[in-house]
DNA sequence: CATCCAATGTTATTCTCTATAACATCATAT
DNA sequence: ATATGATGTTATAGAGAATAACATTGGATG
């Protein structure tokens, strides 16, 4: 009687509720293009109570937070995907990765608010396991590659990295709001990372 | 008896209650630091009633757009303010505009969100107006006599200062969450925003 | 000048949502 | 077998957004 037993047991108990709300959460949060929606719809959507969230999540801030755990894990997915596709010195391996964020961040423009809006309210969440999981140390790594073939100190590629992660970082979100689009409609977020890109390093080729 | 008829209407009549109650969200926005605030709050600090916000703004949305428009409006007086301070042509220039930009959203990390949170629910404001408030054009001003003096294409001059404005954007998010300090403590995010430029300008002048 | 009305204020109320309290069920450790 | 902590439920309190119905006022109009 084992399966009567279980589907008892499924009929109170959850058996998964923490993973159900996260997969809910972020499944709301993509169809509304916010993160308002209501505790309640997750419940729903999870087919337990109103009142069930709490058991697991503090309150909506931390459901919030485990949400952005689960996105910058994917994020670290695909960016581990691209680094292995490409050659890993190479400038087209940098800017794959830039591409990538870029791809991922105005593809889930709320996850991007998740990332890049709380700071405050952002609770325990561990900045340098944020930042493991979502793949930068995978640019840092490229980075150090290129520094060696062109006989750079790799002192710098952690400089070089996160000045390099900015110009993605910052082209999203310039991208995300229309701009390119309004000023630069024969050309692509893209392609403005690859050409900023391969502007960039010439001049740290050049020494400067 | 001008001044007790005045009196009395300042005691029904507000006189101003838009403008207060967009003073007030600022305030209340840079004190709680984030855009949360209620909206009797608000009212309560212009002295009226909560219901009285709605005869000035729809909803809430409304009240935070006035107030980024407010905000957008600051940004570019200080961006004016630099731009004069600087020889029109030079990497000086450009390199100053980038770091107002980044002193004022860093400053007032509220307003960053606002600026750069919402879009969808964003209504009516033209975007073109928002960058002309907000200096945008003064930047590509700027450069579009640093291309003239190398001897440069002015066309180029827009695109170049997309990603100008990517790379101060971007430096900005990554200092607001305190990335900078993490990794390069011995650093800061305006040095960073020089060195970027400088390198990056240099890659143009080689023609790449 | 008297009066009317559009703008702008008030109080009262509804609705939605978060969060907690009090109670119920189940899994499993002994 | 059963006690207990984890996890679920229903009911409800409380905060805040927004609207409805009513009040006041300044200024346009005859």
């Amino acid at each position: 009687m084992s399966k009567s037993r279980q589907e008892t047991s499924r009929n109170y108990h959850h058996g998964d509720l923490r993973n159900a709300l996260i997969i809910a959460a972020a499944e709301l949060i993509e169809e509304s293009g916010s993160t308002d929606f209501a505790m309640i719809d997750a419940a729903r959507r999870a087919r337990v109570s109103s009142a069930a969230p709490y058991r697991h999540f503090k309150d909506k801030a931390a459901l919030l937070e485990a949400v952005l755990e689960f996105a910058l894990f994917a994020l670290g997915l695909e960016m581990e995907a691209v680094a292995r596709r490409h050659d890993r010195g190479s400038i087209e391996a940098i800017v794959a990765l830039g591409q990538a964020y870029i791809r991922f961040v105005t593809g889930h423009p709320q996850f991007y608010d998740l990332m890049w809006g709380d700071r405050d309210q952002r609770g325990a969440q561990d900045p340098e396991t944020e930042l493991r999981a979502s793949g930068f140390y995978l640019l840092v790594d490229t980075v150090q590659a290129w520094c060696l073939r062109i006989g750079r100190d790799r002192e710098d590629a952690l400089t070089l990295s996160i000045k390099l992660w900015a110009m993605a970082h910052g082209l999203s979100g310039i991208a995300m709001h229309g701009h390119v689009e309004r000023f630069l409609p024969q050309a692509d977020v893209y392609s403005l990372l690859q050409s900023s890109t391969y502007t960039f390093l010439e001049g740290v080729r050049q020494g400067v």
